[in-house]
DNA sequence: AGAAAACTTTTCCTATAAGACAAAAGTGGT
DNA sequence: ACCACTTTTGTCTTATAGGAAAAGTTTTCT
């Protein structure tokens, strides 16, 4: 047999193999070491990184965990995240606002890292507010908070209202309601970073991190 | 062949087999149609069902798309994923030392909550370092920082190295080898958040953040 | 209810493909 | 050019996929 790309490659996706040599190589491992991590055999990787042979699941699963990958992570075709272009970089002190509403303020971060699931943003929460619990929202995914000045209270619908101060953080499951209102008068800041439900979507990543912010605010 | 469940079930959750099986019948669909939407035979369908083969990488493609799943979905044996118990949690401007070392001091934020994704660290950088390139470390997963105090340079095998003033940001691909350093003789603040590769994992979050956490330093 | 019919699933057998082992070919460094 | 190392290519074994018959299940009819 000769090239099974057009058998499980998606159409312009990379192939398996392709990818899980990508892999390999962004871990700066041989066929021999990963062979020793998976089980499998060095020519078995070998044909399965040249797409000459389609695995059987049971050596998806060793391969996965041979290069500490998760099994769908794996097995979904995502483009080059292995590889190339970009994977850092980095944001100056943040002073473009990505979205302004009444209530907060946005700064997105390390913007133009396109392949990134986290996306991590600093928020300034204004002070003047009116009602605290107008501004509930709920949405997919889990959202982390640091405080980097002044205070919050983080209102859920669960929960008794946490006051927060500088240096304080939460962590919170975003499908339960909730919302951020600043304290004494002042307005705070915020690292949010939210990550979104969807563990392998790359461009609807991006589309999930638009969603939010048109929501949450 | 009798039954491959401990070759390719994870220890409690489902096999793939049931699974399938599952998903077919919540569609209310014979094996005969489910053959004809995948074009795989029925009785080779039967034997997946049953655990008694490991299908091929290829087929599983044609199954997802027969089943109308992703194959990430269909390979990923999740078990339930809705249940709760906490969904919240904060930390308190951490002063617990999380784990030690002569480049680095960590302290975990938001630590009670266990299912959670994402990673939240406080890192101090220790100025009194020797050679930067030393602590070198690629890791799988992603991971952002966000400078708290003082200054750092990130080093990396693929990118000139970056300084970060208060206020910046980085977001990088922990795969790629990486180190930082204080700068102008004073110990830095970050803070970091880990995201590990597996999208469903829960506990073996918490066992990545470990691998992470003593591999990181 | 019972039996036949229609349908669904499993089992057997054969062809073919995947996996292991070993040898050959390719790479890089001195 | 040599050597150590990595990857690819054969050959053989073993497992998966397909086809058809057997077994099991449900429906229908009298």
């Amino acid at each position: 047999m000769d090239d099974l790309r057009t058998e499980h490659g998606s159409v312009n996706g990379p192939t398996l193999g392709t990818k899980v040599r990508a892999l390999r190589k962004a871990q700066g491992n041989t066929l021999a070491e990963v062979s020793e991590a998976t089980g499998l055999s060095i020519s078995a990787l070998s044909k399965i990184e040249n797409d000459q042979v389609s695995p059987t699941f049971a050596n998806l699963m060793r391969l996965a965990e041979g290069l500490q990958i998760s099994l769908g992570d794996l097995v979904t075709l995502k483009e080059d995240e292995g590889n190339v272009s970009a994977r850092m970089t980095f944001s100056r002190k943040s002073d473009t606002v990505f979205r302004s509403t009444p209530k907060y303020d946005m700064y997105a971060l390390c913007s133009e890292l396109r392949r990134k699931r986290m996306t991590p943003l600093i928020e300034r929460v204004k002070a003047d507010e009116p009602s605290p619990l107008d501004g509930m929202v709920s949405h997919s995914g889990e959202e982390f908070f640091f405080v980097l000045n002044g205070a919050i209270e983080v209102h859920t619908e669960h929960y008794s209202p946490v006051r927060l101060d500088k240096g304080d953080s939460a962590y919170l499951d975003s499908t339960m309601a909730h919302t951020l209102v600043a304290l004494d008068g002042k307005d705070a800041d915020i690292l949010m970073v939210w990550l979104g439900p969807s563990p392998v979507g790359q461009e609807d990543g991006a589309s999930m991190a638009e969603a939010i912010l048109n929501q949450d605010c």
